[in-house]
DNA sequence: CCGAAACTATGATGTATATCAATAATTTAG
DNA sequence: CTAAATTATTGATATACATCATAGTTTCGG
């Protein structure tokens, strides 16, 4: 299985599962694993209330996952990018509690949950590595609840700017410069503003300085942009 | 090992690891528990910083997990009750991220994360449960995420003791009627809110007859506090 | 049991951000 | 390529909740 499309040959595996991996690990790892066509678009990796069936690992573009409330209103709570392993919240119910959905073409790698459990059974690194990234998922949610209850609008969006700066870096792109696949309405939903408020503090910004905004494109300027 | 402090007694167990045990299993898991002595009101199991020692399972009382922003301000991240296993946060860089803090005079049961890995290797079952575990934690924290981001105070109170009680309830308390054991001020750093509000808000609720307060005792007295 | 400290309640005022409104820019579909 | 739809910007106004201020209540150490 030493296709282009194995995760030897990926550029994020020190970033994914096979972190740490021997290669013995990665080649078992690699068999189990689907490489689907491309996302589009709005196209769904799953939906709320299937029964979990694959986790999903990012290996292009980018997806949200997104809950529904009661009344049908979207709440996003993650922003993925290459990488990135989705559907871990499937786990408990054995059934997805949220909706991954791709912001533009994307490309996935498959890992069905059955056949990444037996292969836990053998491999103690992967248990490992999955105990690791989950983990990790709940460290990054409690850095979320204080942002959203102790920091203002514009140290809300600053502070998704640099995050998001910064996870581009660990991928080998650019920290300072790239393109936001969601809208100001998809980062105002994840961060609880509106959209009037996303757009006036970007403006905001550029004019402090503090980043250059070219519709979808942004520039940091400043190593940080916290005040 | 047939104490009166074993998991096979423990009223919590199957809300808590043991969750569809076989008894030979419940046994192992008895083996490598430290039952410690009562921690009290603000007396910590652990501090963020500190290496991964153990996960600490609430036997009774109750615990606040926070972490600390850069500046030094709290943000609650949770409250425990019994049968909530405390420190998966910690698992990531085998370093507590996090504070987890006794509400009230609690017991807790002491579970070596080494042994719990050991363990893991021989059952089953106790893998999947530690993963269904973490995946549950991810869950809350989704409807946490929405809960700040979307209701209002007044929403975001009335669910918070709707989830209190419910939380009581899955461990056979009243479901309706309940001591809170951290303060207002506690509440509404966990909510977002300021005192004031967490107060104000109480008592509109009470004038409202959705609850009655009595200091820490309320009671729930309608099936939902929604509107 | 008592005094100090911590916690809670409630009113008055201020403010950050939502909402409303209108226009402009970009993306998508045919 | 063009029209329609979606997304983004910017200004004016409204409001939910924070902050400030004060007093009352509970908790706790000695």
């Amino acid at each position: 299985m030493q296709n282009q499309l194995c995760c030897q040959q990926c550029h994020f595996s020190q970033l994914c599962l096979p972190y740490s991996f021997e290669l013995k690990e990665i080649e078992k790892l690699d068999d189990i694993i689907v490489r689907k066509n491309p996302y589009h678009r709005r196209q769904r990796l799953f939906e709320a209330g299937q029964p979990l069936h694959s986790l999903y690992a990012v290996r292009s573009g980018s997806f949200k996952s997104f809950i529904l409330s009661e009344d049908g209103q979207e709440q996003i709570t993650a922003f993925h990018l290459p990488g990135d392993v989705i559907g871990f919240d499937a786990i408990h119910n054995k059934t997805h509690p949220s909706f991954a959905e791709a912001l533009e073409t994307s490309m996935v790698c498959e890992l069905p949950y059955s056949s990444l459990d037996e292969l836990g059974e053998m491999f103690p690194k992967l248990r490992q590595q999955l105990s690791r990234t989950m983990s990790g998922m709940l460290c990054q949610n409690q850095e979320a609840l204080m942002v959203l209850n102790k920091y203002t609008a514009n140290e809300r969006l600053s502070h998704f700017l640099a995050s998001l700066g910064h996870r581009f870096g660990d991928r080998g792109f650019s920290p300072t410069s790239f393109r936001l696949s969601m809208t100001r309405s998809e980062i105002g939903n994840y961060l609880g503003l509106s959209i009037e408020t996303v757009s006036r503090i970007l403006t905001q910004l550029q004019k402090d300085g503090k980043i250059s905004v070219e519709g979808k494109l942004i520039n940091l300027l400043v190593p940080t942009l916290a005040d």
